[in-house]
DNA sequence: CCCCGATGTTGCCAGTGGAAACATCGGGGT
DNA sequence: ACCCCGATGTTTCCACTGGCAACATCGGGG
């Protein structure tokens, strides 16, 4: 009854010794001889599963964009504005896969699987930006679906690399939770129209 | 007369070609020996220069961030719209430095230099949103600061890493001229306050 | 005039991605 | 029930890279 015949799913496994590696030190330490060494396997097992140092990041942005294409869904139930708090969410919660998602280095970026995903996570943002210009909130429906996706990834693209931290910037933010600070930032995006409340706004988020 | 004793000024050599590398094949595809036989030198010769690879690129990125805060003076002479449209005009003209500035990978993170040349740009960001405050433009400078920062970061990251143009979002933006989508975005934010016809503002950009 | 530091070279090592040839396991067709 | 064959994993090899140490060269300044 085992998944695999030898290892026991070594897939699943180097993709989550993956997620640690991008994680603790960084997408540049993943190499598949360290990963095949931490699941016991001798150096050219994982490409089997992966044909090659960018299938493997490409598999692993993949299961990223099916992640976050969820938990935009989740988020468009409520709003367009929980959207982009779920976009920053994700990033935060999975710092790995964003990273490796978007760097488009390393990357098979014409994999079928991979595009499929990644289209997946488009539909989702361009969905809600039709359903803001349906309802007449906005005028410039490009400058808007541009500008809101901007402001989520630039947001969680500078925080995961530390550039809020290390900035001057950092003094007009003492605002710790990265979640309340999307909020307070989207909300100047489609503050008069989406929201009143931006801060007191419920989520099904897990 | 020479500028160094051997070579002619390697350190300056090595960085441009550090920026063709970036630009045309990606980042990973830097490394010093291979930059070392295109400028016609021994393997560890740019060791005396940069010392190790990690430093090679953090003076890429210092090097990238003068020039960045030097352009957002510029902006910043217009208004606080334009100096986020400098911004992007800087990540679309000087790519290869972008990508590397803001990766926090393989960058010395501490070298003074770079801390010195990121605190320059940061300053610039800062300033420019303490003149909205005072003029009373905005009411949360805060998230106005956050919110506006991580617009022009993420348009340029998107643009740059090509996600604007494989999503379904391109079906939204027939703009083709990323400083015109840049105005129009950016305009969103601010547009009430400061300016009023942002197609049409002037600017003093080379 | 000559010393010494900046600059560049040669040789070495370990780690990595990749490819080829080979071994093993076990499910499915007969 | 048997055995073939593809999926999975191993061994062995190559080229390239980052980094280090020892050495060579150039030329300005004490």
């Amino acid at each position: 009854m085992r998944e695999t015949y030898h290892h026991g799913d070594l897939r699943r496994r180097l993709l989550d010794l993956t997620a640690e590696t991008v994680a603790g030190r960084g997408v540049s330490e993943v190499s598949l001889r360290s990963l095949a060494r931490a699941a016991g396997v001798s150096h050219t097992a994982p490409r089997n599963h992966f044909g090659s140092r960018a299938g493997l990041l490409t598999a692993f942005a993949t299961e990223g964009h099916l992640i976050l294409a969820e938990r935009l869904r989740e988020g468009a139930a409520t709003s367009f504005l929980e959207t982009g708090v779920a976009y920053v969410e994700f990033a935060s919660a999975h710092p790995a896969h964003f990273a490796v998602m978007f760097s488009q280095e390393d990357l098979v970026v014409d994999d079928p699987a991979f595009v499929a995903a990644r289209q997946q996570t488009f539909g989702v943002l361009c969905a809600g930006v039709e359903g803001l210009q349906d309802a007449g909130k906005v005028s410039d429906a490009a400058a808007a679906a541009i500008a809101g996706w901007s402001l989520v990834h630039g947001l969680a693209t500078l925080a995961l690399t530390g550039n809020l931290d290390a900035s001057s910037v950092r003094a007009y933010v003492a605002e710790p939770d990265l979640s309340a600070l999307a909020r307070r930032a989207a909300s100047m995006l489609y503050g008069s129209g989406t929201t009143a409340a931006p801060a007191a706004a419920e989520r099904k988020e897990v």
